[in-house]
DNA sequence: TGGGATAACATGGGATTTCATGGGAGGTCA
DNA sequence: TGACCTCCCATGAAATCCCATGTTATCCCA
């Protein structure tokens, strides 16, 4: 399976929720999370989510420091404090929190967009301005202009 | 299961009851202890709070000196004596004691944050500076410029 | 290959449950 | 006897469940 592939733009209805893309559902069943881990993204408008894969990324960096130090601790308010859990309905839906909204800017609309291991929440519109930029820095990075940095790079 | 995510805030009512998060108190049900294990954070103004896997993780920082010793003594009394044990009513509330209050600064607001293994409670206040503050440190964490302490570093 | 039958899916809305919060009553300890 | 602590019930708001509907994509058979 690819995991979570292209993007797809959905209406929230008048009580906060959207339906999540089907395909996207099936990577989350596959992978065994019950209900979405959502996290957001540190350098981005958007916010991060999907299951145990997501989750075991975050949990690697964690893992690096000790518990009960305040490296630990600072490290965990930080990426705990900003995740969140929703539950999925029975017909494939999340509410979108307060904590969505202020970080993506999503007032009536909302864009997945997939990226293998995660995918992303956007607010349409600026989903089309990052997706644009995004597409000259692929275009630089796949004709070798640019050198991948190693790994240690920033979260996501 | 992702542990102790997210945070919340609630309040306290005329007697010094707060409702710990519905989502916290399924963790420490799943964790299978029976009440809530508190203790002072040495490194913060916000209360450590958790079940069994907390619990561990302290004890594991006391094994690491042999009991008997003056400094196994030290760091128990230090521990211990910080800690409590308070009761969750039937309708998911503790009552928040002195020794919380005057190590949060807690009034009438209560913020939960949630860290993994554990969770913070927390002055709301407090708890936003702190939270601006721990997400520059993560930033700076992430990208490599800090290097993790061994594990069995000092408790700080 | 065309086109109708079928299934999947996004979306809307009513009904129900959960949850945080407030307050009363009985019990306990000093 | 009075302050405090449990246990229990009440309530309003929010979250969740469940069913309905229209539209689009998929399937099937002639």
């Amino acid at each position: 399976m690819a995991g979570f592939v292209s993007h797809f733009t959905n209406r929230l209805d008048a009580k906060g929720r959207v339906s999540i893309p089907a395909s996207f559902r099936a990577v989350l069943a596959k992978d065994g999370y019950e209900g979405l881990y959502c996290i957001a993204s540190s350098h981005s408008a958007a916010v991060d989510a999907g299951g145990n894969d997501l989750l075991a990324q975050i949990q690697t960096r964690l893992d690096a420091f000790a518990k009960l130090t305040p490296d630990h601790d600072a490290l965990a308010i930080a990426l705990f404090g900003a995740s969140e859990t929703p539950k999925i309905d029975g017909d494939g839906r999340v509410v979108i929190s307060d904590m969505i909204r202020d970080h993506t800017g999503i007032t009536d609309q909302v864009t997945f967009a997939g990226l293998g291991y995660k995918f992303q929440i956007w607010e349409p519109e600026r989903f089309r301005e990052h997706r644009a930029e995004a597409a000259k820095r692929a275009l630089a990075m796949l004709s070798g202009q640019v050198v991948p940095a190693q790994a240690q790079g920033g979260l996501a």
